[in-house]
RNA sequence: GGGUGUUUAGCUCAGUUGGUUUAGAGCGCUACCUUGACAGGGUAGAGGUCAUGGGUUCGAAUCCCUUAACACCCACCA
């Protein structure tokens, strides 16, 4: 077959991934292999690829390629998330757009609006998932709202409320009014704002005096219930057991003390929203104040809000900023750099609110996740420095507020009969769930209409906590086959946003449902940035279009483009060059193997001897490579060893090995040394498969004719030979020799065409590669001795050995002179550092023999060097 | 406010338990090469007081402390 000269990337893309979907070579079943499984991070349902998701799972890709080819049964699942808050938002836009309300919709038709709209977009990821290249197990897709996931959610959310660690609570929890539900804490990012600390005069009841109190919030004052003093504050001692008079309202409030507050804040007098402010709502019970919810559910003020009810909170602040000035309340207005929390998914500013909610305790849960991860090392994070992050995480950790009050997502499974706050039940099934409040209530009548489920959903991270559990149906049957086989998993690759979100959770769902780790690996990749240093983002439009990459580069580019510099943890500059980069090495290893392609073959010919020294040294060169690859995986250092293979193909196998076999220009090349070249690049392609699927997969079918079972995506990872590292050294110092030579012509100005002799003062037994030197240095003959004195020509130094070429014209001597001195100078230089060191009777006392020797030998090759250098310095 | 990490060539980063010719790579840069697989190429070269100041040591980019800059995480200070 004519391989073309031009490599095209999109022509071969779609035809490979056609071929090993057909071939079902993803596909992985339970068998007598040892397993090696990677769950997905599964992205948004309605999501597009981004760098993150590229990133992500080109790692994850090569990782499970290379299992594959080293024999494991390697399973790699896809599936996407449901994304509740932000697919449903996504929704709510869209009906908006059409000028249908979410609120004029019933649970029903909202719910189909939106299963149309996943149906529409949903694997949208998934399909670009594969023009990535992504080896996934498509028979495995899930998605966490399917009927089986669900379930696996629901039956999860009985078996921890049975065991009392779900429960119902009225909590201060952080509303996000704009998508009107509550948020997680870690849903919720805090940024910092300029904001005014309005400082505002309370009358004190019965007295003229007033006290003064800084707030940002001066709206809130309609819902306070108290204003609060330290006990110690001698300024406010006169006020204790008094009233004062909240602005703007009649209302009296009454004087508390507390030690929690902080008398150096502000004024040092607080006033206490207890429906409006987490400490205050603690304050609020301790001091038995009254609670008054000045909130509608969009922020907007409630009939609490007197006047001002039905304003936006915001506009609310102003107005009543005004009046309270207009009324001569307002005493001054500060500017202040605050944290504000706003919603990680709306950007909408949060509100604290009471309400009812859903509370999973997490200590329990937490304790075998700590100790998996800090002490038994059960589970690795990479890089570690994620470890003292997960430790401050779950040795703090908090109740996780599993509702939501959405309508996309698990609903949640609790069945109310009756209006008393214990007057539910919780049950996977209305059925089930009938039969239990039968029992509870003692009303054998109930039926079905009786019961009420709760209208909240849980919160995403609740189905994907189960991830690498429920994918494999190990909740519903935790004895199947495949749960077994496939279970605990063994890499996961993630990026560190999410290690408390979905890591940490999946770590303690591990351990609490199947007594065992998910994963033994968690490589949390950095973010990917772009070559500024600023965070990709849809909003700063410095995101290229994934998609459009892969079309300019091709899928193989992209790839080599992100894994060049990411080192686990650290963040990813990217830029577009590196892709070109990437492109540039495809088209490398493609002209490569057109070269070996195009030599005819001669049956009768011999193999030269300087053929055999290359395949010889590429052969040893190959293995130590192969196995430094090997090390650089084990340690997940994806990029060092994506590198260390391109220098192997660049350089030591175009570069050097090619060149050295290369028959003269028309000529044939011997039967043996085409078979070794063309074996030497097939194991190339095998370990460069897992970066560059594609155009290794198109090659490895044009070197010869393959059956499918001969694929290279299912062939083998080669194993490390010993090899003779004397001989890589040898080569290294023929490269030097061959160097000194280009070097030495082009000072010379003497074209390569041009043959030269060697002089050179050693021994033809000391000189390996002879023929390869001859060979890239263009060098008709080398002689075994010192140049005659009276020949003319030039001279350079390799180690302790002087060689010597012959020139036609006579050398300028004094450039010849000055190159000496200069060397000479440098050698005395690091001779007087040696011996500087020898020469210190503790170190020689102290430092081990091995590094004494070998500062000993610097020592001898340099003062040879200088007698050398002075030797021929004499001769001017 | 607390914590973690980073700081090495113009850029992005290695530097493996302190000693391997007075620091390495890729990209970029410079010079030369219309070489027959590849100009998306070849050959060679320049370029770093290893952030700062101190300390430990025979020996420090590597260990300890100070300072500075940056990044990220956590936290209820109105």
């Amino acid at each position: 077959m004519e391989i073309p000269s031009k490599f095209d990337a999109k022509g071969i893309e779609s035809k490979w991934y056609a071929y090993w979907q057909e071939n079902k070579f993803f596909k992985s079943l339970p068998d007598n292999r040892e397993p090696y499984t990677i769950v997905i991070p599964p992205p948004n349902v309605t999501g597009i690829l981004h760098m993150g998701h590229m990133l992500n799972n080109s790692l994850q890709d090569i990782i499970i390629r290379r299992a594959r080819m080293r024999g494991y049964n390697a399973c790699w699942v896809p599936g996407t998330d449901h994304a509740s808050i932000a697919t449903e938002a996504k929704v709510v836009a869209k009906l908006k757009s059409e000028g249908i309300e979410k609120s004029d919709l019933t649970r029903e038709d909202f719910l189909n609006h939106a299963w149309e709209w996943t149906e529409k977009y949903g694997g949208v990821i998934l399909e670009q998932l594969k023009k990535l290249g992504c080896s996934c197990d498509w028979d495995r897709t899930k998605f966490t709202l399917d009927p089986e996931m669900t379930e696996s959610v629901l039956q999860v959310f009985v078996k921890l409320h049975n065991d009392g660690l779900i429960y119902r609570g009225y909590r201060m929890v952080n509303w996000d009014p704009e998508a009107q539900t509550t948020l997680s804490d870690e849903e919720v990012i805090y940024e910092e704002k300029n904001g005014n600390l309005y400082h505002i005069a309370y009358q004190v009841a019965d007295s003229d005096e007033q006290v003064i109190i800084a707030t940002t919030r001066p709206e809130t004052l309609l819902g306070d219930t108290a204003v609060c003093i330290h006990p110690e504050d001698e300024r406010y001692h006169h006020l204790k057991g008094k009233s004062v008079r909240v602005p703007l309202t009649n209302r009296i409030i009454p004087i508390i003390e507390d030690e929690y507050v902080a008398m150096d804040f502000g004024t040092g007098c607080l006033k206490v929203t207890p429906a409006h402010d987490q400490n205050d709502k603690i304050l609020g019970e301790k001091h038995k104040l009254e609670i008054i919810d000045i909130f509608n559910s969009d922020a907007s003020l409630n009939e609490n809000g007197g006047i001002y009810e039905g304003l936006d909170r915001f506009k609310a602040r102003k107005i009543i900023a005004k009046d309270l000035e207009a009324q001569k309340f307002l005493v001054k207005v500060e500017t202040y750099l605050h944290k504000v929390g706003v919603s990680e998914r709306t950007k909408a500013v949060i509100e604290p609110r009471l309400s009812d909610q859903w509370f999973l305790k997490m200590k329990d849960l937490a304790d075998p996740a700590i100790e998996a991860v800090l002490e038994t090392n059960d589970i690795e994070l990479l890089p570690e420095k994620f470890k003292n992050t997960y430790r401050h995480w779950m040795e703090n950790i908090r109740d996780w507020n599993i509702s939501r009050q959405l309508w996309w997502g698990q609903r949640i499974p609790a069945y109310y009969y009756g209006k008393g706050n214990e007057e539910y039940v919780v049950a996977v099934t209305p059925e089930e769930a009938l039969k239990l409040a039968q029992v509870k209530s003692g009303n054998l009548n109930l039926k079905l209409t009786d019961l009420e489920q709760d209208q909240d959903v849980l919160d995403t991270w609740f189905s994907s906590w189960l991830w690498p559990i429920s994918v494999f149906d190990g909740i519903r049957h935790p004895e199947n086959e495949e749960i077994q086989y496939y279970y605990p998993t063994q890499d996961l690759v993630t990026g560190p946003d999410i290690l408390f979100f979905w890591v940490a959770r999946m770590i303690m769902s591990g351990y609490a449902f199947r007594d065992e780790r998910p994963f033994s690996k968690v490589y949390l990749t950095g973010l990917v940035r772009d070559k500024k240093g600023q965070k990709m983002s849809k909003q700063l439009g410095n995101s290229p279009d994934a998609l459009k990459l892969i079309e300019d580069y091709g899928a193989d580019a992209v790839r080599v483009g992100l894994m060049l510099s990411s080192a686990a943890g650290n963040d990813l500059l990217f830029d577009e060059v590196l892709c070109q980069q990437g492109k540039n090495f495809a088209n490398k290893i493609w002209n490569a193997y057109r070269l070996i392609e195009g030599w005819e073959i001669n049956e009768d010919l011999k193999s030269p001897k300087v053929a055999q020294e290359a395949l010889d040294w590429y052969d040893n060169h190959f293995q130590k490579t192969l196995a430094w690859v090997d090390e650089n995986f084990d340690k997940y250092r994806i990029s060092d060893a994506l590198m260390s293979i391109y220098k192997l193909l660049w350089e030591d196998f175009c570069s050097w090995l090619l060149e050295l076999i290369k028959p003269e220009y028309g000529q044939p090349i011997d039967r043996q040394t085409y078979d070794k070249a063309i074996a030497l690049f097939e194991n190339n392609l095998r370990i460069l498969h897992p970066f560059m699927p594609f155009i290794t997969e198109e090659l490895w079918h044009f070197i010869s004719t393959r059956k499918s079972e001969e694929a290279l995506t299912v062939s083998s990872w080669p194993i490390v030979e010993s090899f003779d590292s004397k001989q890589i050294t040898n080569f290294e110092f023929a490269q030097e020799i061959i160097g000194g030579i280009r070097n030495f012509r082009k000072e010379k100005n003497i074209s390569f065409k041009e043959g030269i002799s060697l002089y050179v003062n050693t021994t033809a037994d000391e000189f390996n590669y002879e023929a390869s030197i001859l060979k890239l240095g263009g060098v008709n003959e080398i002689h075994y001795s010192s140049a005659p004195d009276d020949l003319l020509g030039g001279s350079f130094r390799i180690n302790n050995l002087e060689f010597f070429i012959p020139t036609n014209a006579a050398e300028d001597p004094e450039a010849e002179k000055a190159k000496l001195t200069e060397e000479l100078r440098y050698t005395r230089g690091f001779l007087a550092s040696v011996e500087k060191k020898l020469a210190n009777e503790r170190f020689v006392a102290n430092a081990p023999a091995q590094v004494i020797d070998l500062e000993r030998k610097k020592a001898a090759d340099a003062i040879e060097k200088i007698s050398l250098l002075e030797k021929s310095l004499k001769s001017f």
